[in-house]
DNA sequence: CCTACTATGTCCGTAACAACTATAGTTGTT
DNA sequence: AACAACTATAGTTGTTACGGACATAGTAGG
């Protein structure tokens, strides 16, 4: 085996809309799932909501895949909030959010090469 | 209403991966559902495969929807199969098509501002 | 006290999906 | 002609993902 974690990265591909939306969210920092639904929220200015059913089933599904992991460092006590549970991208997580970002970064390119996507310069 | 079609595009977004994958089939050329289930395949490098069952629920779900609609044109008789059912994206299906390609482009880009993924110059 | 917001979670119906099966025409081989 | 392999469309079935509704409870403000 090449690298580390349960199984192939590739194997999880393409995700759902709510896991990949999950990952990108807990790729920067630690956060609980409240916390999870307002980032994404925010940043897709409002255009992908994410129920709580969607929210918490897809939370369950990445834990018991080796997505995120539940973390047991605290914020401030005075930020925090002891009904909070927070999480964080496992590596094995981190694999399989790169190879989708990969999977759909390719995905975007032949749609330029074949003309259906205008190209920039820079993107 | 700005255009022309039933409604708004971006409201059918995200797609699933299937509705996609058939649309950007269908982007240049008139198939046939064998054909598109071949095409796919070839284009992804065998990484994604679609089922007939998914394959042809997808298109009847697609047809209702009016992304696509059965074409009456028959290609050279010599080269036709009389059972095939030949399929071409309606305007809205182009619309809704651009506008999934669109986000892409942005959740791609914003990985890439992110740092989670590594930004080429022409991409 | 009442309301709104934060926070996690379960339940349920619907939709999407993949695998399997059915059916039948087409092509190539012997 | 017989047969197998491939092409082609379509239905069935079981599983998963999803979103909305609901349940519960703590916190903050009027």
């Amino acid at each position: 085996m090449a690298s580390s974690s349960g199984s192939d990265p590739s194997s999880l591909l393409p995700l759902t809309p709510a896991v990949l939306h999950i990952l990108l969210s807990l790729a920067d920092e630690e956060r609980h799932g409240y916390g999870i639904m307002q980032e994404i929220e925010q940043r897709t200015g409002g255009e992908f909501t994410l129920g709580s059913g969607s929210l918490y089933g897809s939370i369950k599904r990445m834990m018991a895949s080796r997505l995120l992991a539940e973390s047991d460092e605290r914020p401030d006590p005075a930020l925090d909030d002891q009904r909070r549970r927070y999480y964080r991208l496992t590596p094995f997580g981190r694999q399989v959010l790169d190879a989708e970002l990969h999977r759909l970064q390719q995905l975007v390119r032949n749609a330029k090469v074949r003309k259906l996507l205008k190209g920039l310069a820079a993107s």
